[in-house]
RNA sequence: GGCGGCGUACCCAAGUGGCAAGGGAGAGGUCUGCAAAACCUCCAUUCAGCGGUUCAAGUCCGCUCGCCGCCUCCA
């Protein structure tokens, strides 16, 4: 019994391998690998990537936050057909495509408070490495040479199918690709491809080539996270071929079985319920949608989903999580105004139900995400608690004990808030955000002095002057609002 | 054709055996020079349909209907 709690921390995870939720246990106690494929640079990134790079940014800032010393690898493909093409039809160097999108996907992933990886390996970063295993694999029987290609030959390894739950007999029935006559098997995939002419090329035992799309991330996991390692993460579409293959690659060069103990698979973002894709031209860009929503916003609406379900792409529920953001931080102000104005001589005893939701909050949260990461639940319960400090709010409360209670609601709001990088700005910089990314015309210190000119209005009871004031800054998306003795500004929502 | 997933209020969305989270919209109310905003309260005896297991089912099993994904590059 004993054991089993040293042993257990209570995190469960769904392993698209075994198709259920498992009790996490790291290869290593205290330690955990993981493994997430980044993008290819051959374009912008679209909603889909963000989604992708914020479920697992909140993975592995939750597994810190449980205290794992979390080694988090994230690659960049950096070489394959779609960068090549792109730099042909742009009549630049392909280096210059992957310089170009790469830089981009910073400054996207930045923005949304995507944190980087530990380490960022890149495909040509590793090619020694890649021919090293391909080697390998030729060595031991499990690949084969066709003219400067070299082919995986999936028959030798019995697993293969396990991970897309499929059997290679039913694909091969219903395969739609146009099958390679120099493959042994419709299902085989290329290790290293020659280059033609031209191409970018690396010196190889086979001849000049180029590794295949798979390969790079056998490598690369292997050099950074050794041959067996925790958590290997990445879109629902990558399952196959990309990690099936993968696994195939891995497991049949080191014979370590299973190379991953727990794979990861976050579902699609849709547009009219179909998968949003570059080939649909279906796709909402990241810089697009910042133009428009404050990164905070994007955050909260991706993770207000269970990553593995799908997500219906529109403005409107984006303008919802923009709603509710604003509703954290009004109540924030809220704690603020209080704590500040309220004298510190003792009050009435404060209503019961704040102290508890407060300090129940992490455990809740905890036990939320706790369940294969489930964010929607957990933001659920932080909503709770700001319901409950308003309510706490309304009765009144008096006294230094009220204080800290509100004291301690927030640190619990914010320790939350921490671990989904979310609700980290201050109320008047969230306004501050809005006023941005709502493209108002109108700078601060304008607003401000408006709203002094108001006051003295007021002062003066000129209501109908200082009325005039408030719907001129309305109809620019201003609101103002007029407190006890002071009124301040916000942008319609 | 093979494999997998989903279907919860007007909308979005948690919930995987024990009285249906949360957000938006809507309705009342508090506050206010008037407002607005904010806040509070209310808003699913019911979980696509039909059967079954159980003391107990949205939750497990079977079937039906509807939608989607993967099997080709894809987060």
């Amino acid at each position: 019994m004993l054991e089993k709690k040293e042993k257990e921390d209570g995190l469960k995870i769904y392993n698209t391998l075994t198709g259920r939720k498992e009790e996490f246990a790291p290869v290593q106690p205290g330690h955990v690998g993981m493994y997430v494929c980044g993008v290819t640079v051959y374009d912008v990134c679209h909603i889909g990537h963000a989604r992708s790079a914020i479920v697992f940014d909140v993975t592995r800032r939750y597994l810190r936050h449980k205290g794992y010393d979390v080694k988090f690898v994230k690659n960049f493909t950096d070489i394959d057909d779609k960068i090549i093409n792109k730099a042909n039809r742009e009549g630049i160097p392909w280096t210059d495509v992957v310089k170009k999108y790469t830089d981009k996907y910073y400054e996207d992933m930045h923005r949304l408070g995507v944190e980087d990886a530990d380490v960022e390996p890149r495909a040509t970063g590793h090619i020694k490495e890649i021919i090293e295993i391909v080697k390998g694999l030729v060595d031991k029987g499990y690949a084969y040479v066709v003219d400067g290609d070299v082919y995986f030959d999936v028959e030798n390894y019995k697993d293969y199918g396990k991970l897309s739950k499929r059997n290679p007999d039913d694909m091969m029935a219903g395969a739609r690709v146009e099958v390679d006559e120099r493959k042994r098997n419709p299902m085989d995939f290329a290790l290293w491809k020659a280059s033609k002419p031209g191409e970018p090329s690396w010196k190889s035992p086979w001849g000049p080539g180029r590794p295949g799309w798979h390969i790079e991330c056998s490598a690369m996991s292997l050099k950074h996270l050794g041959g067996r390692f925790d958590i290997h993460a990445g879109g629902a579409d990558l399952i196959f071929p990309h990690h099936e293959n993968e696994r195939a690659q891995s497991e049949a060069y080191t014979g370590v079985s299973p190379f991953v103990k727990y794979w990861m698979h976050n579902g699609f973002i849709t547009v009219d319920k179909e998968k949003m894709s570059k080939s649909l031209g279906n796709f909402f860009t990241i810089e697009e949608i910042l133009d428009k929503f404050d990164p905070g916003a994007v955050r909260l609406f991706l993770l207000q989903t269970h990553y593995k379900n799908p997500i219906e792409f529109s403005n409107e529920p984006l303008r919802e999580a923009e709603l509710a953001l604003g509703r954290f931080y009004e109540t924030v102000e809220r704690v603020h105004e209080f704590v500040e104005k309220t004298p510190d001589e003792p009050g009435k005893e404060p209503p019961k139900g704040l102290e508890e939701a407060a300090d129940g909050l992490m455990k809740k949260f905890t036990e939320a995400m706790d369940d294969d990461f489930n964010t929607a639940m957990a933001i659920g319960h932080v909503f709770e608690l700001v319901k409950e400090i308003n309510r706490f709010l309304d009765s009144k409360p008096r006294g230094p004990r009220a204080k800290d209670i509100l004291r301690r609601a927030e640190a619990a709001l914010r320790e939350a808030g921490g671990i989904l990088n979310l609700f980290e700005k201050t109320p008047l910089d969230w306004q501050r955000a809005l006023l941005k990314v709502r493209h108002i015309g109108i700078e601060e210190p304008e607003i401000e002095r408006l709203i002094a000119g108001r006051q003295e209005a007021r002062k003066a009871k000129d209501f109908s002057r200082a009325d005039e004031i408030r719907k001129s800054l309305e109809e620019k998306g201003i609101i103002l609002e007029d407190k006890k003795d002071e009124t301040v500004w916000r942008v319609k929502v």
